[in-house]
DNA sequence: CTGCCGGATTAACGAATGTTATCACAGCAC
DNA sequence: GTGCTGTGATAACATTCGTTAATCCGGCAG
């Protein structure tokens, strides 16, 4: 897979791309980097020249509190995900970006976006809108941990990820990896490392999951989703034109 | 104050406008529209063809979950926001839009709005950044939600209001009027109604605030930010090129 | 004025979650 | 192999939070 073809799919999974648009997005000039669990990919109030592409792995959107080493994740990003593009224009972040596991990405300069933004408008509005989905999740996350218990939580990011994970063809047969500890999971849902655990093994012993270090089988799907009220329609995956 | 005004001032603080740009925003054709409290200003799941700002008044993006007369509020917002300015790339909301008490707001049409992201590439960059403020305060929110306990997770929404309110001119004197039911702060912090009334309780009692109806007085703020530990660089006050 | 209604407040009790501690187990350095 | 380290699993207990119920108060219809 080069270049930016996993972002072209995720844009064109919502809307249609001229054969143009295509072209000029993957006329974009980029440098793929690799990255290891716990690796930073981009430091929090730096301002930054420019944004990263997800391709292979998952990366995390870390807050880190003043006191301890307490720390909170906000967002989970896997392959096709334009992780920091709102820090175009922000002109920073307020996180850090983490690598959790072993990550590629590419990054594509601001100078470039800044052009694409000057003649290209219809693609600016679909580099908005890509922002505008990362905070409908961001809302989901919210309804989730305002309205469910820890199993129901955790259920509910699971169905998230899977079905994330599975449209961008990075997960199938109700099988993915999380590289995530339960520590993570823990500074997702706002739980103690216990509590997940104790939570992972109600969903085990429901026989709704198989979890084995990082790889995860969803036993049953359905069961899942009623658990947490999950309803996909926030990740927007209708074709609409913009 | 006429028209958008609220939301030029609200850009003017984050970047320069040129005058062209602001006699631009000024010449867009809006409709005012008045909302009493519980009002419905836009509905959800409705393909959207205006987006609305407030002028006055309180709005809440709200989430109403399947069984039961359960919501969820995700966002809160005041005069100068441009509340629903994601419907116009994402072409529809995936919440409802209420009103909290009387307000006022000016709907915008997204002929307008699309007319403005063909033609003004460093207003639609704007328009743009607006939606990931909002975005950067919903990942405040999941941050509050995931680290503190309920009396200062109560104090963070109040440090956040208030730093918001007065930066529009809707709230000065550490005064401030929050037109919300203990049970809409239930919705939002994801607690009961009761255990609300407890983390009131508990604010008074330490001599932080005074607070009556929907009257607010603050009365040790460094005080109230310490025990939320409240940082307001996400509203992202600074004025930066984009 | 009288009565009704909804919201705020409080208490008592039960459920969910945090904390501390311990153990098992796998990976890895030596 | 041996020991060290970090993660997962589990238990016991403390704290936070939800639920139910009762009371108080203010607004408002009549």
């Amino acid at each position: 897979m080069a270049l930016s073809d996993y972002f072209i799919r995720y844009l064109e999974r919502r809307d249609q791309l001229s054969a143009a648009e295509r072209a000029r997005l993957k006329a974009l000039k980029t440098r793929q980097v690799r990255f290891n669990g716990g690796d930073v990919i981009v430091a929090r109030d730096v301002i930054v020249d420019q944004s990263c592409l997800m391709l292979q792995g998952m990366s995390a959107r870390v807050h880190f509190l003043s006191r301890g080493k307490d720390r909170v994740i906000s967002a989970l990003h896997v392959p096709g995900d334009f992780v920091d593009l709102h820090g175009f224009v922000l002109a920073g972040l307020e996180h850090t970006i983490l690598a959790m596991g072993p990550t590629e990405v590419e990054f594509v300069s601001h100078d470039q976006l800044l052009e694409i933004t000057n003649d290209w408008p219809h693609l600016t509005r679909l580099l908005w809108m890509s922002t505008t989905i990362d905070a409908a999740i961001h809302r989901q996350w919210l309804v989730a941990a305002a309205s469910l218990r820890s199993s129901a939580h955790l259920a509910h990011l699971l169905c998230e990820l899977y079905t994330r994970l599975s449209s961008v063809g990075a997960a199938r047969d109700y099988r993915f990896t999380l590289p995530l500890l339960q520590r993570d999971l823990a500074n997702i849902l706002g739980y103690s490392p216990i509590h997940i655990n104790r939570a992972v093994r109600d969903l085990r012993e429901r026989g709704l999951i198989r979890w084995s270090g990082t790889e995860i089988e969803i036993l049953d799907w359905r069961g899942l989703v009623a658990l947490a009220q999950f309803k996909p329609d926030y990740l927007d995956m209708e074709q609409l034109s913009r």
